[in-house]
DNA sequence: CCCGGGCGAGAACGGTGGTTCTCAGCGGCG
DNA sequence: CGCCGCTGAGAACCACCGTTCTCGCCCGGG
């Protein structure tokens, strides 16, 4: 409506985020394995065709939604996380953002812990995105812990926890753990940090 | 050879054991959507009819060998913590077991924690055991608490610690985790545990 | 020795899914 | 105005899989 005939941006540009909007809704909600390309299709009103051209492949396209969903979900917990100033205070504040993300509708757990789980054994790709999505999520977790003047052994402890609590919130179909893992990572705090 | 034509103790027992180990092997190895009922009738030498006979469908193997996975799987878990006698050093002892665990050739992380990856959106079955599991295994630890007369939270911080690392263990592929989180134990530990 | 029933091996069936192909329509360019 | 190349819609292709069926074999009982 903006512009009448042409120039929607990029037909290309939109037809590709809509395709990813629609493969991370579906294979999050249903798994990888049991969405066929012609309901990505279905939704993302992409042609087949298109989805190939864009993609090459439905692997590839799991790929590149999953790093699409990367910067968007770090950046999420980062958001959150910069409201709060004060160094430990961000670090405890992860915990609370983990209790915000279980609550929300849908929630089904951390998308490549799933997809791990399903495709791990089968595909290269796969296991590479999920390796870099969670050594990316603990070198920011890193960050805040050395901005806090912590020992560095002390993020990847809050990493365990943060983790634990996205596989026990999904299997239990609770948000609690998100409270649980925040009152042991303030426990950690208080004991002032690993061998300091 | 131990005994001339008959007495197998029970062709059937043999069989369903027979494909019971082989499912669990397939499954775990490569996903249970990757495994084909033909593949579990190769490994197992046990032909279809009889596999449908014993278990009625697939989803009904998985659940059956989730089922026996768990018992011996927290068997091995407390067997090994009980050759500790302090009640401190057997919750310790649990990570140590992990340490193992996530060493032994083939590991590919926790058996629950992937089914429910792959198969929590569409199998009401096997989220069923893999909570069933989960609670069962916070349970054991709770007990261990309980023996060390420390307070019940802090069962569940570290459950939050062990399913970290065997989520973290399998994604990253080292065995480091469980050390990771033995610290953190020690930490909670030495700190009195939660809210005294 | 003959008969019947259960069993194993493998084919068959119905459905699905990833990927490619066909073909008709359409917009742009000469 | 006519042609060309691209595109979308859907069929087609091929492989796979869960489940069931067929059939020939073998075993025990009369």
């Amino acid at each position: 409506m903006v512009l009448p005939s042409n120039a929607p941006t990029s037909e290309e540009a939109d037809a590709r985020v809509r395709a990813l909007d629609a493969a991370e809704g579906l294979f999050y909600e249903r798994g990888v394995r049991a969405v066929g390309m012609d309901d990505v299709r279905d939704r993302a009103g992409v042609p087949l065709k298109r989805l190939y051209g864009l993609f090459g492949s439905k692997e590839d396209l799991v790929v590149a939604m999953l790093r699409r969903r990367d910067v968007r979900w770090r950046g999420r917990v980062t958001a959150h996380v910069r409201t709060h100033a004060d160094p430990d205070e961000r670090l405890l504040a992860v915990f609370d953002w983990l209790l915000e993300w279980f609550g929300e509708a849908g929630y089904r757990g951390c998308a490549w812990i799933n997809i791990f789980g399903e495709l791990g054994a089968t595909s290269d790709a796969v296991v590479d995105e999920a390796r870099a999505h969670k050594a990316a999520f603990a070198r920011d977790i890193g960050v805040l812990v050395a901005e806090a003047g912590r020992p560095a052994a002390l993020a990847d402890q809050l990493v365990l926890l943060a983790e634990g609590a996205m596989v026990t919130s999904a299997i239990t179909g609770t948000p609690a753990p998100a409270t649980t893992a925040r009152q042991a990572a303030a426990a950690l705090l208080a004991a002032g940090g690993p061998a300091p």
